[in-house]
Parts: structure tokens; C-alpha cells; sequence
RNA sequence: GGGCCUAUAGCUCAGUAGGUUAGAGCGUACCCCUGAUAAGGGUGAGGUCGGUGGUUCGACUCCACCUAGGCCCA
């Protein structure tokens, strides 16, 4: 009765303890972490340990210098920095150097149109100024961006496509290029403005209503085969008739063009006989028309008509590109006025012929019409066509049509003088699919991708009409026109690029780009003029690897790796294969890797229109960087992968999990000093060795993902383990003797010894995608560490031996069934707590002994008060549970045996025999008194 | 229109070379704990594998077609 008062048992145990904050306040913890980082300088500390190690160089292709980053530029820059974060500690020197796409028309097009009517006092030079500060504005924001998500990489020295020694190496591998004989002067209908005497790029043309004429045509048979082949024919006169919105077109046709598998027919109509598309008859003739022969598109392939109105033949070719929406089923073809024309023509071997000048007036070799505006002509043409009576209908038709976004005046489409790359010279083709096949793609449809792109594709057009680019480094002779394009006069002019930038080709004057008298080979005149196009920026993005990987030691060439969205195998992918290749005979890259697209929880594209549109800015403040790297880390990125608050409410909850049993462990390692307190693994208990067991088996799987570009393996299996095997089942288990053993005791230290292992290891293994959650909790790591987890390198899994997992399947077998029971006796009421029961085993023989060797075990991994085997089933049904899992075994619950424990809340039966400590139990007794038991 | 890709529980993913009642975590429902507490634990209910047809003794897994979505072309 002395001891009335209650004894405060809580303040003797060993309570979890750590300053770590449970909320993550990531908002605020990233912006932290990173100051800290900048300012001891931690980039450089990875460059510095890493040096003499094996290289893993993953080269960045350039994102667009141009607005802010959105969430495809996440994913895309994450992923890299997974790798190289993981490549780093895996023991290899993963430098990484970021870069951006400076020049082309996006940022042209922006500048220009912000300058509006001003734009005419502009020098190209000037508005090339205000092009690279635009470019330097947005590198600077977009730089700023990737640092807040935690990417890392050598952010004070990227590579610009506009460095000046960058476009030193554009014009010098342009000049490897024609050193090689693949560059060449061709023609290529491009859109082209007559009013403002240009040509216009895809985005600078904008689709508007316009009223044409809509004729359809006759093209009279020459061809005498075609008759003899259906006598029926024979002595009708028979045309090709088409259809065609763009009757200035006709001068310039050359072709006709029918869709191989398509039935035409032969239809006896008023006048004569007409060869159109089966399907179409109906519509262009009228029903009831009849119809005198049928043939297949490729039967008809090389039959010749003669030109409506010119003595010139018209050839039958075949395209898949003719379809049966309009018209006649044979399209009219000029080839140096449509796209699908100039292909045909480039396929027959057909002159590119436009004889319209930059006006938009045909040349004066063209008969009946030269002189005239080919809008004004359009009249003109459809007389001819009356006067000789190759029109059969005339019709006025609106539709969709290419406008200039300036001037707003209906486009034409019009062959001029482009510069090309060769596709067969060099064997360039058939180099590049060889070098194809010698890289690793991943996914590996990657290859087959690429592969029938470049086996495909047309010689590349790599001259652009604009101002924002590294020009084509060519001259013309002032006499006689002569083309001067000589590759020692482009290194020549690279040299002074590398000085002054390509700024200088439009400074300077001539004379001072080329050495002194250079001379025409032709004629021998010293003047000359300068090219004014300028290259495709896919040819500088192309060329990275070259000033990048080549200009520096620290880097390799061919990169290990190139990285990007799956559109990137007809973008960068390509053209940096083709220039190599081209120059080098070798691919740059020895694997590339490819990712999907962000789409919206539906799977859909996210666009303004839609209004699904989720913008990294907003994730980052609502939810913190870290979250959007654990999204990259858990989608699977070989296919499309999709995001929506509901996507990242589930990752929050899986970060706090995570972060909860860091923060677990580490709280329980608040008195625990690995250098003091460590423990031989061979001394250690049974269930430590055991979840260090399932702690290797886990980090072997998550290395191997890591290793196999796998990353939502990593995250999938590290919550896995987070979860199922640590906070459900072991470290629930341990906190009995966690917090009642007394400090020092060899049991408790053996399950620390186990919790830093495992806290040292999933900190690491989780680094590379929680880049600055593991560095928070990283610092209150006890024991000696390097000074950032981004230092320090990945865990070995260690051996992994089997010997646990027979036996421990089947304990953690016999807990499961042990829970379900308490489950029943816990719905009716019969106990709350655990600790409130004591459990009764039935089973067949062989089993009792293994029960009855790990009573203990099957006791503290259900956290129970009490274990005991019976002999014979229970007799009564009360909270038994019959298993369905493991045969012939009977679980019953019954209330524990003894008191409850004041201080471990274990029911034991010696709960009140201690005068001393009459309300616990001999266990507790002991470990106040630091006694083992 | 063509090439390539994707489609498994509400969400994110597994499903080895076709073979017993398709797995996991989350979420959810119900319950417990209050010594991880804006935490922790337990039990349960959710898919017939986008659709159709085929091959096979047997298919989520092979083939064909279709649908939806994505990338790149036209």
C-alpha cells in the first residue's frame, strides 16, 4: 500500500527519438538542400571522386531554348539523372553536360513577330542579336527549372548550339560533309510568298478559306498500246482526266499520277472516252455513265497522254499518295509545285520544273502565259483549255488553303535552289543501317523504328531561308555564278566563326571571309557573293557529338548512351547518326534509350484546347520536386505514362510512407553508434540475419533494375519492401524489445545493428530517384558516412543464401494464419489489443516439432502474449480458425495467461510476484535492472 | 492512309519458355492500437486480362482483324 502511486515505466523505455520531421515540407526542404549543395560545391566533389573511373557517358540532347519547361522536359531530364545518379554509384564517372538548342525558327519567328513592322529596320545581323539573347534568357530560366527539380550535371559549362565554338563545328563538319561528296545543289518546291518574296517555313503558314477554280481536265491518250489492249476503245478518242484547284499549275505539269491499287475505268462519256478512278465515275461523270473497260492502277503505270495544251508528253506514274476523296483518282503532277509531285518527280527521274520567278510570275519560257501572275493566269489557262478543248467542267470551289501569316496573301508552292545530303553517295544509307544494327536500343523496336526511317527517307534538305542559323558556308562567283564549295574554304571560314561567331559571315565582308586572292576556278574573278541560307538546326543539334563528346577528355565519343522521346528517332537520333556516319563511318551513341509521352489520365494528349494541361511549376509547389521525380521513377516509360492529381495523391502517400519508415529507423538508432555499438553478422539474431536477408534479396533486385533501366522495379520494390517487410512485419515485431529491452542490451543492438544496414542501404538504393529526401535524412545517419549520400556508392547485396527462405516462409505462413484467427476473436470483441491473447496450435506431427522449435519466433512475429502447441484439437469453436492454408492446422484464441505487463503490456504469468515491481513482469525486472534474461 | 508503340483490379505495376482458383503495393470497406500518432497494425471486397474471331487438349501469354490512345510520316 506504500506503492500506491503509479510508477511512470513509460519514461524507462527506449522511445523511438529523431528531430527528422514527419511532414516533408518539400516546398521548403528542396530550395534548402540545394543551396547547400551549391555551396559546398557537391557537383564538383562527384567529378573529383570520380575521376580514373570507369566512364558512363549519357550525352544530352539539346531541349529547345525557348519558354518554360513542361513536364515532357521532366521526364525526359529525370530519367537521364537516374542514370547518371545510378551510373555514379554503381563506381563509374558519369559526367554529365547538359545543352541547349539555340538557333531556327521558333525563336526567329517569336523575335520577328514581337518586332512587328519595326522588323524592316532590322539588319539580319541585328536581329540575329536579338535572337541570341532570347535563346540566353530562356537557357538561363530553363537552367534554373532543371536545377529545382535536383538534376545533376555540369550546369556552369553547357553547350549552346550558338557558342561560338559550337558553330565553328557546324561549319566545319558541314565542311567534313562536302569533303566527303555527299553535299549537293538541288531544287525543292518549298512554300513560297510572292508578295513578300520569301520562303516560308511549316509554321509560318497559316490554313484559311480561299475561293479557287475547280476544273477537271483531259489529257488525250498517246500511248497506242492502251488501245490495242481494249479494242473496245480503239476508235474513240480517249483521255486521262483530272482534277486540279491550281490550274497555273498545268504549265509546269509533267506527270500524272495514278494509286497503284486502285480500279479505274474506261468510261464512254458525250465526246469521248475517259480514264478515271472506278469509285469516282458517279460523282465527276454522273450515274448511268458506262463504263467500257476496267484495269488496275499499275496496269496503266507509263501509258503517255500528251499535255492539254503543250506539245509534251505526260507520263503515267503511280502513288500511294492519290486517294479517292476528290477529284478523278489521277492527280495532275508538277514537280516543282507539290510536295507529292516534287517525291514522283524525284522518283521518274523528272526535271523539278517551276518556271514561276520570286514574284509569282511565270518565266518567259513559258509559252502563252510568261509575264502573267499566276493567279492572274489562272483565267488565262482555262481559256486555253476551252480553246482547245481540254476542259470538261469548270467550277468555283472554297477550301483550306496555305496563306502567308504576314502579308496574309495565299501561298504558292514553288521549286528553289536547296542544298542537300546525299543519301547514296558514300554509301551513306547503307552505312547508317549498318551502324544501326550495331547499337543497342532500348526498348529494342527502337532499332526497327529507325531503321526503316532511314532506308526510307529522301536525301536530307538542310538549307533553310532565314536568319537564325549557321549559314551554308558557299560562295558564288560574281561572273560567271560559279559555285564555290570547297571544303578548305569552309574550315577557313569555321576558324573565323570560332573568333567571332557566325555572326561574322553576316558582318563581314567577303573578301574577309575567304584568304586572300582566292580566285574563281572557272573564270578567275575575285569577286564573289556569299550564300544567304542558312543550315537546318537538326544538322547543329547533329553535330553535338562532335564539339561535345570529341573536344573533351573527360567525355568519350561514341557517347554510351543517348536519351530522349521516341519522335527524337527522325529527330536528333538521326540526324546525329547521319552526319557521324557521314564523317566519322561510326555511330555516335552505343545504346539508345527511348521514352514515351506524357498524356493525361485518360491517355490523351495534353493540350490548351482541352484544358488537361498540368504544368511542372504547379506540381512543384503543391506537392514538391521529389514527388515528380518518384512519378518518373513509377511509371513505366517505354509506353506513354500518364499523369492527374489522383496519380500524384498516391505518390504523396507513398512518399510519406517511405519517408515514415526512414524516419522510423532512424529514430530508433537515436542511441545507437555503428562504431561502438557494431556487431559481428554471425552474432547477431536469428530474425535480424533474416530481414537482412530479405534486405539483400531487395537490393539485388532493385541493383538489376537499376542496371536494366527499370525504374519502376526500384520504386515498386522499394515501397515493397518498405511496407510489407520492415513496417508490417519487422519492425512491428520489434518494438517490444526495441523499447523495453534496456539500451546496451545485446539483443537490442543486434536489431540496431540490422536497422543501420538497412537505413545506410535504402537511403543509397533510393538516392538516385529521392535525390533530396535521402540527402535529408542522410545527415541524421549515425556512424561515420561521406559527406553526401551522392558521394557515397550503392550497397552490396551480399550473398544471398537460401537457407532463410524455406524456413522463414513457412514462420511468416503460421503468422498469417495465427492474424486471421485474431481477426475473428477481435470482430466479436474477445480481445483488442494482441498482446490480449494467447494462442493455441493444432497440427499434423511433422509440423509440431518446427512449431515447437520456433514457439518464440511464431510468438513475437504475431506480437502475442503467448504461444502453446496442443495435442488435440479444441473442443469447443470459439475463435478457431480452421486454415485453408496450411492442411490440418487449427488455430485457437484464448486470453493470455497471466497479467498485463505495466510496462511491455505482454500478459505474463509473472506479472505481480516482484515486490519491488508488483505491476510487471520478471522480463521488464530485469531490463530495468540491465539484466539479461 | 502508312510505319512503330500501348491497352492486366479505382491508381501504379508483376505475370518466367501458353498449363492448377491471374499476383503486389496503394486506395477502399470494416476492425484494432494510441509507446512511429496529421503515425502504426489486421482482415476483407475489387480484374477473366481493350473487343471479336482463330490456332491449341489448354491462351493474359501465339495469329488475324477491330476499337481506343500515343509518336512519326503522308
Amino acid at each position: 500500500m506504500a506503492k500506491e502511486k503509479t510508477i511512470d515505466y513509460k519514461s524507462t523505455l527506449n522511445l523511438p527519438k529523431t528531430d527528422l520531421k514527419m511532414k516533408a515540407n518539400l516546398n521548403q526542404m528542396e530550395p534548402d538542400i540545394l543551396r547547400n549543395w551549391e555551396e559546398n560545391d557537391l557537383y564538383k566533389r562527384i567529378r573529383q571522386s570520380s575521376k580514373g573511373k570507369t566512364k558512363f557517358i549519357l550525352h544530352d540532347g539539346p531541349p529547345y531554348a525557348n519558354g518554360h519547361i513542361h513536364l515532357g522536359h521532366c521526364l525526359n531530364k529525370i530519367l537521364k539523372d537516374i542514370i547518371v545518379k545510378s551510373k555514379t554509384m554503381s563506381g563509374m564517372d558519369s559526367y554529365y553536360v547538359p545543352g541547349w538548342d539555340c538557333h531556327g525558327l521558333p525563336i526567329e519567328y517569336q523575335v520577328t513577330k514581337d518586332l512587328g513592322p519595326k522588323k524592316q529596320t532590322k539588319s539580319t545581323y541585328e536581329i540575329r542579336q536579338m535572337c541570341r539573347s532570347y535563346a540566353d534568357k530562356f537557357v538561363n530560366i530553363q537552367r534554373d527549372e532543371f536545377k529545382r527539380i535536383g538534376v545533376f550535371g555540369d550546369w556552369e559549362k553547357p553547350y549552346l548550339t550558338m557558342d561560338y565554338g559550337y558553330e565553328a563545328t557546324i561549319a566545319s563538319e558541314l565542311g567534313n560533309v562536302m569533303k566527303s561528296g555527299n553535299f549537293y545543289r538541288g531544287k525543292k518546291p518549298v512554300y513560297w510568298c510572292y508578295h513578300c518574296q520569301t520562303a516560308l517555313a511549316e509554321a509560318e503558314v497559316e490554313y484559311e478559306d480561299k475561293l479557287s477554280p475547280s476544273i477537271y481536265v483531259k489529257f488525250p491518250l498517246i500511248t497506242e498500246e492502251l488501245k490495242k489492249r481494249f479494242p473496245t476503245i480503239e476508235r474513240k478518242k480517249v483521255f486521262a482526266l483530272i482534277w486540279t484547284t491550281t490550274p497555273w499549275t498545268l504549265p509546269a505539269n509533267l506527270a500524272l499520277a495514278v494509286n497503284p491499287d486502285f480500279t479505274y475505268v474506261a468510261a464512254d462519256f458525250e465526246d469521248g472516252v475517259y480514264i478515271l478512278a472506278e469509285e469516282l465515275i458517279e460523282k465527276v461523270l454522273g450515274a448511268g455513265t458506262r463504263i467500257i473497260e476496267k484495269f488496275n492502277g499499275k496496269d496503266i503505270s507509263g501509258i503517255k497522254f500528251k499535255h492539254p495544251f503543250y506539245d509534251r508528253e505526260s507520263i503515267v506514274t503511280e502513288g500511294d499518295f492519290v486517294t479517292l476523296d476528290t477529284g478523278t483518282g489521277i492527280v495532275h503532277i508538277a514537280p516543282g509545285h507539290g510536295q507529292d509531285d516534287y517525291e514522283i518527280g524525284k522518283k521518274y527521274n523528272l526535271d523539278i520544273y517551276a518556271p514561276v520567278d520570286e514574284r509569282g510570275e511565270f518565266t518567259k519560257e513559258v509559252e502563252f502565259f510568261s509575264g502573267l501572275f499566276v493567279y492572274d493566269a489562272n483565267k488565262n489557262i482555262i481559256e486555253k483549255l476551252k480553246d482547245v478543248e481540254n476542259l470538261l467542267k469548270e467550277e468555283q470551289l472554297t477550301h483550306s488553303y496555305p496563306h502567308c501569316w504576314r502579308c496574309k496573301n495565299p501561298i504558292i508552292f514553288r521549286a528553289t535552289p536547296q542544298w542537300f545530303i546525299s543519301m547514296e553517295e558514300n554509301e551513306l544509307r547503307s552505312k547508317s543501317l549498318r551502324e544501326i544494327d550495331e547499337v543497342k536500343w532500348i526498348p529494342d523496336w527502337g532499332k526497327e523504328r529507325i531503321y526503316s526511317m532511314i532506308e526510307n527517307r529522301p536525301d536530307w534538305c538542310v538549307s533553310r531561308q532565314r536568319a537564325w542559323g549557321v549559314p551554308i558556308v558557299v560562295f558564288y562567283c560574281k561572273e560567271c555564278d560559279y559555285v564555290l564549295e570547297d571544303p578548305e574554304l569552309v574550315f577557313h571560314v569555321s576558324e573565323i566563326f570560332n573568333r567571332h561567331g557566325s555572326d561574322a559571315w553576316f558582318n563581314l565582308d567577303v573578301k574577309e571571309l575567304m584568304p586572300p586572292d582566292t580566285a574563281c576556278p572557272e573564270c578567275g574573278n575575285k569577286e564573289f557573293v556569299k550564300e544567304t541560307d542558312i543550315l537546318d538546326v537538326w544538322f547543329d543539334s547533329g553535330v553535338s557529338f562532335s564539339y561535345v563528346l570529341e573536344n573533351n577528355p573527360e567525355l568519350n565519343m561514341p557517347a554510351d548512351m543517348y536519351l530522349e522521346g521516341s519522335d527524337q528517332h527522325r529527330g536528333w537520333f538521326h540526324s546525329s547518326l547521319l552526319v557521324s556516319v557521314g564523317t566519322r563511318n561510326k555511330a555516335p551513341y552505343n545504346s539508345v534509350l527511348t521514352h514515351g509521352f506524357v498524356v493525361d489520365k485518360e491517355g490523351e494528349k495534353m493540350s490548351k484546347s482541352k484544358g488537361n494541361v498540368i504544368v511542372p511549376s504547379d506540381i512543384i509547389k503543391k506537392y514538391g520536386a521529389e514527388i515528380l521525380r518518384l512519378w518518373v521513377s513509377a511509371e513505366d516509360y517505354r509506353g506513354d505514362i500518364r499523369i492527374s492529381t489522383e496519380i500524384l495523391d498516391r505518390l504523396v502517400e507513398s512518399y510519406r510512407k517511405i519517408r515514415n519508415t526512414f524516419r522510423y529507423l532512424i529514430a530508433n538508432l537515436n542511441d545507437f553508434d555503428p562504431r561502438k555499438d557494431g556487431i559481428e553478422y554471425n552474432d547477431l539474431e536469428e530474425i535480424d540475419k533474416w530481414i537482412l536477408h530479405k534486405l539483400g534479396v531487395s537490393t539485388k533486385k532493385i541493383l538489376n533494375a537499376y542496371d536494366q533501366y527499370e525504374f519502376h522495379i526500384v520504386y515498386h520494390e522499394l515501397q515493397r519492401f518498405c511496407i510489407v517487410d520492415l513496417s508490417s512485419i519487422y519492425l512491428d515485431s520489434q518494438k517490444d524489445l526495441l523499447y523495453t529491452f534496456y539500451t546496451t542490451s545485446k539483443k537490442r543492438r543486434s536489431s540496431q545493428n540490422a536497422m543501420y544496414v538497412i537505413l545506410s542501404s535504402l537511403i543509397k538504393l533510393s538516392a538516385p530517384i529521392l535525390t533530396f529526401t535521402s540527402e535529408e535524412v542522410w545527415r541524421y545517419m549515425p556512424g561515420d558516412k561521406e559527406e553526401s549520400v551522392h558521394l557515397s556508392a550503392f550497397p552490396d547485396p551480399g550473398d544471398i543464401s537460401e537457407e532463410f527462405e524455406e524456413k522463414w516462409s513457412k514462420l511468416l505462413q503460421y503468422r498469417d494464419e495465427i492474424l486471421k484467427a485474431l481477426e475473428i476473436a477481435r470482430n466479436d470483441k474477445f480481445i483488442r489489443s494482441s498482446l490480449e491473447a494467447g494462442v493455441q496450435i493444432y497440427s499434423g506431427d511433422e509440423d509440431k516439432s518446427f512449431i515447437l522449435d520456433n514457439l518464440e519466433l511464431i510468438r513475437v512475429l504475431s506480437i502475442v502474449s503467448h504461444v502453446e502447441v496442443i495435442n488435440k484439437p479444441p473442443t469447443d469453436s470459439d475463435y478457431v480458425l480452421n486454415s485453408s492454408e496450411i492442411n490440418g492446422l487449427i488455430v485457437k484464441v484464448k486470453m493470455a495467461p497471466g497479467e498485463k505487463c505495466d510496462r511491455c503490456w505482454t500478459y505474463r504469468a509473472s506479472v505481480g510476484k516482484n515486490s519491488t515491481y508488483p505491476t510487471i513482469c520478471d522480463r521488464c525486472v530485469a531490463n530495468l535492472e540491465e539484466r539479461d534474461i
